[in-house]
DNA sequence: TTATGTGCAAAGACTTTGCTCCTCA
DNA sequence: TGAGGAGCAAAGTCTTTGCACATAA
């Protein structure tokens, strides 16, 4: 794979992002400074890191996809209201093994877990009203 | 809510379906004894019945939006080869309780478990080649 | 009757692709 | 130099929306 600055940059970009950005975000921060970069330069990138595992695709509700650099095993809490996705890490439970009813259904590779609900600060929001 | 005739036979049609149909499919389907209906009612009244808790969206991986007509507590299992969604259950994994870590973050209201992996049919295909 | 729903067409949001020129290795 | 990448524009896919007519209650 080439080392291109466009590639270089991208992946800085979503190395400074803890959170869950899109495409959309990454190529709107790095026009700042990369002018010329294009959108879909953005989608092709990702989709690379994408399939080479630097980063995941997460598809939750029906949002636009967001992508993910965190690669250790974790869940995900999606606020329905403000829409925020945090990390959650449940080692416990990745540990558990699956009922019978749930292994023999295949070759199971990987298990993430969806809460949905409404998070403190927008529980806090709600308060102050 | 007005009872239409596009209405009724949606939801006749989402009831023949054990599975998770997509919205296309059900208006493919449903053009057959009703010629004239579009896609677009199609949307909406699915939107509709979602709304009303008659049926869940359902967005897993990069596909199309899906509609789940099972409203018990469940989860999926998502073949990644032939893209095929089961149904799951794991009641004793719904009983349990969160870790604080992860219930301290907010008002938690349901959990969905994704599992990925490959189903026994293309098991079974990829042994016999 | 009248609030609502339907069908049509068109727009919309997000993402991908074809092509040509460019550039990293 | 040559294979792979970037930028542009355009197309694609799935879904939603505006509007005029139709219809259930």
């Amino acid at each position: 794979m080439k080392l291109t600055p466009q590639r270089l940059e991208i992946f800085q970009e979503l190395l400074s992002h803890k959170d869950h950005p899109s495409a959309e975000l990454i190529f709107k921060n790095l026009r700042k400074r990369l002018p010329t970069i294009s959108l879909d330069t953005v989608y092709r990138t990702l989709a690379t890191f994408d399939e080479l595992g630097i980063i995941k695709r997460l598809n939750v509700s029906n949002a636009r996809t967001l992508f993910d650099t965190n690669l250790d095993q974790h869940h995900h809490f999606i606020c329905t209201r403000c829409k925020k996705v945090e990390d959650v890490y449940w080692p416990d439970f990745d540990k558990s093994n699956l009922p019978k009813s749930i292994s023999t259904l295949g070759s199971i590779q990987t298990r993430h877990l969806e809460l949905h609900g409404i998070c403190n600060q927008c529980l806090n929001k709600e308060n102050n009203m």
